[in-house]
DNA sequence: ATAATAAATGTTATATTATAACACTGTGTT
DNA sequence: AACACAGTGTTATAATATAACATTTATTAT
């Protein structure tokens, strides 16, 4: 069984701000967001989100540069995300499908490589925003 | 039929570029190597890059603010990408598989939301890096 | 408990990636 | 000619991310 990680100050501060949101957060609007609990430099933000990331905690979103937590249990550390992205309103869904999630982790390429983790951003309009 | 682009100057320099690299090229990297050819400022790349997304001709690599060229005739203007890519030589493969883009192309999330475009990124050794 | 090790923090500076804004040029249309 | 439109050149600046180094805190081994 996994032990449930502890995370560090930083680390909890940074989390609890990206779950909070109802959007993916950049790090510059997190890092202004806790200026107040004493953060006050980039390299703080990008640490504990590299760790997060690690941990599977949140996800990033590669295609805005922001962060999102992870909502989806099952997403085992990152290695197989998906999600939906609104290109009107930048909402942005966690996709948890196990069909899919199968049918990719274990998609081989031709040219001999076996894919260790994947990454798939879906476009479109969200219901509102349609 | 569709009409054969034309690219202006600049455009056709960077698409040069872009095509004869091995790998993915950088936006800077690529203006350092137009600078002989009067390009001088990242605008004139970028606008250029912008323009080539569009037409299809090159693709973004999120996860690695880098771009290839197009390799795959029937990827119909950007709107189902997928790549593998090698993390440790940094190598990117274009895969084109009728199969993986259907099924992708026709995955439609639950909560109302009709995707337009999708783009999918792997990640692991290549053959020469295992 | 103490020493050794590893993980996290604080800080300053800098590198890298990307866009804003504005003046100008060339080309085709009416 | 007057207009629209895409592309260009240029300067400045915004936004994103990492390097490097000193210090502190937590974990592990003896
Ligand atoms: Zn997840
Ligand atoms: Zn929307
Ligand atoms: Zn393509
Ligand atoms: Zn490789």
């Amino acid at each position: 069984m996994a032990q449930a990680q502890i995370l560090s100050r930083n680390q909890q501060i940074v989390l609890d701000i990206i779950e909070k949101a109802k959007g993916p957060l950049k790090a510059y609007s997190i890092l202004f967001n806790v200026q107040k609990k004493g953060i006050n430099a980039p390299q703080q933000i990008y640490r504990a989100l590299d760790k997060l990331i690690e941990m599977g905690k949140i996800h990033k979103i590669e295609s805005k540069n922001a962060f999102v937590a992870c909502r989806s249990s099952d997403c085992e550390i990152s290695k197989a995300t998906a999600f939906s992205i609104c290109e009107s309103c930048e909402m942005v869904d966690e996709i948890s499908d196990t069909k899919l999630s199968k049918y990719l982790s274990s998609f081989n390429h031709k040219k001999g490589m076996k894919f260790k983790r994947f990454n798939l951003e879906f476009f479109g309009l969200c219901k509102k925003c349609k």
